[in-house]
DNA sequence: AGCGTCTTTGTAAATATTTACAAGAACGAT
DNA sequence: ATCGTTCTTGTAAATATTTACAAAGACGCT
């Protein structure tokens, strides 16, 4: 027992076996390097011997690169969030980075877990489905990691933003829904402080109030969850005279207001009444549901999340890019009207 | 411009600032280390005003721990895994760990994705969805780092396993068709080399065999997708002698088998037909699909996963660890017949 | 005053790499 | 034979911390 058990091997081991010098095994592992074939072989074989795994945390060290990426994800039930980690997690793996997860419980979580996340050195910061204060916004820019926002935006914030375009998607929202003949309007809605949220409300309020009169038009807050979605929908077509037409800010809630509707009001979509989503969840698509809505284009988004983090000088110009809005109309919404 | 733009502070800096040594700014970000609460403010003071952020890869360099774990998951679409990886990730931030994710795109991906996580010296590795080869395993091992796979078990394999049980699951919904008055079946299944489906599988033919006859089960690959639930239930039910039950091995597929049910072929479940399902992720307790299905323990599963990855002496023997297996059955099961 | 104990602080070695620089070899051209 | 070029290899400094050890001070007790 004269090896001390399950010590992993170094450089230094790799280099006294193989007969060569530290560098030597360092470039070795290092593709492209300075290096002859047979020098090459000499270190690989005596790595194998040894089980040597190079070890990436020195290395950043002195590259000053990590290949991590740190990932805020504030609400993964929502599965238009898990989508976007997937994509994320898959575009970034092919260019040879991982996603380092972080998952905060709550706002005032959020610089912690940003702060964890510059501890770890990564070289990027993504945050989804949840914000960052400014002061920790110029912290990030004086060390010089990028950090992009992906769907939402607050403007004056030195970050880069992607996101699909709210106020094009509410317009389009509320248009099919008065186009389909919608009179009476229920909007459930969510926390007014995600800007994305607030964003398409204000959009689809803007564009119902072109046609009709604002008393036509209630809201409720359905938390963004799909049970929230459900009692919001109930809520909503309980009043004396229920609306005809119902607008969820996501999809999730509105697969619950559906619910809600067939199952427990026993009304039928659209024909009693038309309920549109945003987001284009997957679900969404499903038979059960056929929900028309608008798409979140995660993987435009995604695309530019990996140029953004990828550009040659780190501190250049925030960008903030905001994608073009598609409306995808399935079956729960009513045809549209001949012209009046 | 005597300053060079965007270099970190180092605690090299700090001390100097601070007029202490660098082992005093160590000990003032150290919990719970030796320091006089007067040095440590001087320390914390220098250091908010250089902007210092602490350096986790040195420190983990000396340490040995990285307060990182690896993550792998090959599916991210099929909600379970969501709910896994969200659990996981939730847990593990509580210890102060965080969650590499690594989303390998196939089985010759797997061995590179676990040489990378040894290459970040990460503390523990969770495999979910997919598997690990022998080699891999005795290679972490080697290095002291525990693995545990999740809802997966390879008997013989030196790595921890977390699991609910499937034979008793299977058993269970077997029951529950046959007591139900189930005569011809289906089942919808997907590729046997993993090791879940085909326990599930092979449990729920064991039973059924005991009451009818081999020749009135049917079987039909659904690929663990909602899209293949969907086609795979078309498949079997356009038979000449079609089942009057339904089993699909995973909840996503069962989706899909019922939208295809009710959608395109305009059958009632289920008196026409029942169906179950096995995992119980959200969609199936949700009001379209009311699905009866056998529970996947996430919950259980990430607290036994959490209290392997800590255990004291690391190399400690591997252990299997299978969870009790619940039934919820919900509406698309015939109620139980009378005693016949 | 002298001694032992406890706490605080600093010194310096250690951690596993990369890389600038220099040295040396091989080889063709003059 | 000398020089210049190119390629390979080694040396040693650098990266940002932690921690074992020692030194020094405070304090109570005899």
């Amino acid at each position: 027992m004269t090896r001390k058990r399950s010590a992993r091997a170094s450089s230094i081991d790799v280099a006294r076996l193989a007969g060569v010098s530290i560098a030597a095994v360092s470039r070795a592992f290092t593709p492209g390097s300075s290096i002859s074939e047979e020098l090459a072989d000499k270190v690989h074989k005596a790595a194998r011997q040894l089980k040597y795994v190079p070890n990436t945390l020195a290395s950043s060290l002195i590259t000053r690169e990590t290949n991590i990426v740190a990932l805020m994800l504030a609400n993964l039930s929502n599965p238009i969030y898990s989508a976007m980690l997937a994509e994320a997690s898959r575009r970034l793996e092919e260019i040879g980075k991982q996603v380092l997860l972080f998952t905060p419980r709550d706002v005032q979580d959020f610089d912690q877990s940003l702060q964890r996340m510059l501890r770890y050195q990564v070289d990027a910061i993504i945050i989804a489905a949840a914000s960052i204060s400014s002061r920790m916004a110029s912290l990030c820019l004086d060390r010089d990691v990028p950090v992009v926002m992906l769907g939402r935006h607050v403007p004056g914030l030195p970050v880069h933003s992607v996101r699909g375009n709210a106020r094009e998607g509410g317009r389009l929202v509320a248009e099919l829904m008065l186009k389909g003949g919608g009179r009476r309007f229920g909007v459930i809605g969510g926390p007014t402080n995600l800007t994305t949220i607030l964003e398409r409300q204000e959009a689809v309020m803007a564009r119902l109030h072109q046609d009709i009169d604002v008393a036509q038009v209630s809201v409720c807050d359905g938390g963004l969850t799909y049970a929230g979605g459900y009692q919001a929908a109930l809520t909503l077509m309980s009043a004396s005279n229920p609306p005809d037409s119902l607008v969820c800010l996501t999809d999730i809630m509105a697969l619950g207001a559906m619910d809600a509707i067939r199952f427990e009001l026993n009304r039928r979509i659209p024909e009693d009444v038309a309920v549109v989503g945003f987001d284009d969840i997957a679900e969404a698509g499903h038979a059960s549901y056929q929900l028309s809505t608008v798409r979140t284009p995660v993987r435009e988004m995604i695309d530019h999340m990996i140029t953004l983090i990828s550009r040659k000088p780190k501190n250049a110009e925030p960008k903030a890019i905001e994608l073009q809005a598609e409306l995808i109309v399935r079956r729960t919404t009513r045809p549209i009207a001949a012209r009046k």
